[in-house]
DNA sequence: TCCCTAAGATTGTTCAACACTTGACAGATT
DNA sequence: AATCTGTCAAGTGTTGAACAATCTTAGGGA
């Protein structure tokens, strides 16, 4: 298929990697809802690439979580179960207060990107651009996983995130109060900053138990179109026996 | 190329994940060594499937963590850094503890379980069977996650200990004392089963520290080898921007 | 010796074909 | 009418061959 002949930028990506990348922001903002079905070819012919490329595109997507697929049958954007409303709340939990009360000496460096991210998140909700303060939000929260200081983790709890925040944009658009989370958001921040880190768990812990009871009532509420593959639907990613 | 007719049973698995299972138990058995280039072309061919699954294959495992790819430079069989191995412990002592003093009341099916681990444990111990032995050991480790009740931290765990069990294969085939190990399992597992949740913590928490003082020596030992691919090598597993 | 270039090898990507599953529909059977 | 069955189309799974892009290596020239 006729390419823009263009040598942007010393791409490091393959072109597999970045269709992946262009399918992932199309599932994060929402404009690919969950339980849309996707189909090879008429979706790599669209991008411009061959399908074998779409193939391994989705194949990284689904191991992501963001898509599920079950053998001749498909490939379809995955959707939120209350259950995993319930297990992606219970690792934040787990993981981000201890992370925050981990944060005895945070870096200064560590701390402006907090608060910038903060500043980005007042921003977008003042303009009203919703795909971008819910981007913002998690990535505060991701970044407060940094204090664990592990990579591995960083990454799983990326991967966490991104399934969450696939059914946040959808959900919270009609939120009441958004300028509440911003202040919610600030002095979480402020707090931390100042070191009176059981404060600030104390502050998250608050924090996240309301969250996880706006999005689960909404997914639940959501529950109705989701009566066909009556199949057994696993809900992790694809796995093997160790 | 030539496949056995066989309909073996109903296989719900595509030869790709298959394939991917293959290398997975060549990679964890340490029949495929750390640092090993991995060719495309041959290895499809030794499999009798195409290049493309392959690729599939290669790629499930590189997001697994158990292959690097450097684009256009091919792809070998991950290294652990010592910075990995601190990692995984750092890890591995945030989950298990936790998991451990989540164990209020365990089920009889899961008790049972983890007893049987440490028979086959032991069995495979005396039988001199080093392999088998680091998968029983890691799998009653993964079981013991099963407390915090959470699918996603459990598939989680389990390419974590997968990554570990690469480096542990190779290593521990001189190990002092074995029979040492059997006794702190069943002592683990015990003050598990009566309820010694503090107890059963300290013991594990020490079992840990050892395991990883004991891999870790071996490992920075092993850093001879390590001195091609001068390139950033990325220890954690592919990702994109959130 | 050092730099440059050309050749070879290997990966990245595309294309076209075929086999196999699945789901749906139409006709036959009761 | 309801159910069963065979057929068929759509879509995925897999293959094999080709070409493009890139890295590595080996020579050749200064």
């Amino acid at each position: 298929m006729g390419e823009s002949p263009d040598l942007r930028e010393l791409r490091r990506l393959s072109v597999a990697d970045e269709v992946a990348g262009v399918l992932r922001l199309r599932i994060l903002t929402g404009e690919l809802r969950p339980g849309t079905a996707l189909l090879e070819i008429p979706l790599a012919s669209s991008l411009g690439v061959s399908r074998n490329t779409m193939r391994e595109a989705m194949k990284v997507l689904s191991l992501e979580g963001l898509l599920t697929r079950s053998v001749h049958r498909g490939i379809a954007v995955a959707e939120l179960t209350p259950q995993d409303i319930r297990d992606i709340y219970q690792l934040r939990r787990m993981l981000e207060l201890s992370a925050v009360q981990a944060a005895e000496h945070p870096s200064k460096d560590h701390l402006e990107r907090l608060r910038s991210l903060v500043d980005q998140y007042e921003a977008a909700v003042r303009a009203g651009d919703w795909t971008s303060a819910v981007a913002s939000d998690l990535q505060f929260h991701s970044l407060l996983i940094r204090f664990h200081n592990n990579r591995r983790l960083e990454s799983f709890y990326q991967k966490v995130l991104r399934e969450l925040r696939m059914g946040m944009v959808l959900v919270d658009r009609g939120l009441d109060n958004p300028t509440r989370l911003i202040r919610v958001h600030r002095s979480i921040y402020q707090l931390l900053a100042a070191g009176k880190l059981q404060q600030c768990a104390a502050a998250l812990a608050q924090h996240l138990e309301e969250s996880e009871t706006r999005i689960s009532k909404v997914i639940s509420d959501h529950a109705w179109a989701r009566n066909r593959m009556p199949g057994p639907r696993e809900s992790a990613p694809e796995s093997k026996a160790v």
